[in-house]
DNA sequence: GGCTAAATTCATCATGTGTTGAATAATGCG
DNA sequence: CGCATTATTCAACACATGATGAATTTAGCC
């Protein structure tokens, strides 16, 4: 109790990662509001330090966003996973259980999180959103779809299910789909996502 | 040129619709900021019209925002369109056809947009985007799912799909997915949307 | 031990926000 | 015409925000 209260100036004892820490609280505070929602002062105080100090090491609030979307995970790994095509399961269900994996906990919900929230009122965001999307998700997982005709194409409407699926899971928490449990929703999702992989799709139909 | 700057104060000759333009603008404004970016100096300035005026007549900002999601178009006709099992197309087509009925045209997408933008940072606009989803769109149009086990559940899931979908396609904007016909867009979705009505789904497999 | 550099806080600024109350001008009813 | 009502703006408040520069405390090197 009051450890909050860190009393008169000056620097601390020890060797405490306090850049790091704050880094974490403006991955929490960014996950919960948003790039706007998300004030210097809330992020200070989550991390328990006084605001200046993060000037003083991210300069200014779009740096430490930016900072901050250093996301904890690998990407290659995610998209090597959904590429990865000597397992059994098809692409439907190896992207819906990757997109599980990351999502289900907090530690990796947090900045996807914060960068979908963000996209939503920032350009700046939207922007980081789509190079992420583009460059690390999609970009190596499309490997799954070579051969396949408008493979970008289908790709991309599979993540743009992943999305909402995320949004209406953990943003809205729609009933039931909020708290149907995580296999359910592959044997839900799985079929309907593999249908982009295998599916016709013919211009003339 | 200088119609904004209306003048002196007192009330403006003739009856225009005033109300009727700032919520026009409120529209316009949340949809493109979201609840917190949308201020109401914006509001007010893009009604041509001064700030005290947008609480003169709709007393907070909340009560405007509520004000704006009185959406213009009847959420009733969208959810019997996508309903209606007359026509020979399955729900999968008749859902992303309404979708893009709506969406394409800047009058309807805004209220939504403003909705869907401020869910990602507002309870209070979370709340309201459940309750229209709940009841304007699923609660009707889930007589298309009579008789289909987890019908609640499956046309959830469609639902995120659409949401994603106008996510990627009007906000973040993803290539080649944002300039895609309407109706290469239809022939794309429509037949797994049109899964997620058919297609099997045992809790066994 | 002395001194520089780093870490940390304090006080402060300029700006933008939602909101309010009073003032002014036009309308419409008697 | 006179007068209450409505429409509209002006000026201001209280507060939160991002940012800055100076002051204070500790760590680490010689």
């Amino acid at each position: 109790m009051g450890k909050v209260l860190r009393g008169r100036s000056g620097r601390r004892r020890g060797a405490p990662d306090t850049k790091g820490e704050i880094l974490a609280a403006a991955r929490a505070v960014f996950g919960e509001r948003g790039y706007d929602g998300a004030s210097v002062r809330a992020i200070a105080a989550a991390a328990g330090v006084d605001p200046a100090l993060v000037h003083h090491y991210f300069g200014t609030k779009e740096k430490l966003f930016l900072a901050a979307m250093e996301i904890p995970w690998d990407p290659a790994l995610i998209a090597d996973a959904i590429a990865d095509d000597s397992t059994g399961v098809g692409v439907g269900e190896r992207a819906i259980r990757t997109f599980l994996s990351v999502w289900e906990q907090p530690a990796g919900r947090g900045p996807i999180l914060a960068l979908l929230r963000s996209a939503m009122q920032h350009e700046t965001a939207a922007l980081l959103l789509r190079q992420f999307v583009t460059r690390a998700i999609l970009g190596r997982a499309l490997v799954a779809f070579q051969g396949v005709p408008d493979g970008a194409l289908r790709a991309e409407a599979m993540v743009s299910h992943l999305i909402g699926l995320a949004i209406v899971r953990y943003v809205v928490k729609l009933e039931p789909l909020a708290s149907v449990s995580d296999e359910e929703l592959v044997r839900l999702v799985a079929p309907v996502l593999q249908r982009y992989h295998d599916g016709p799709f013919e211009p003339g139909e």
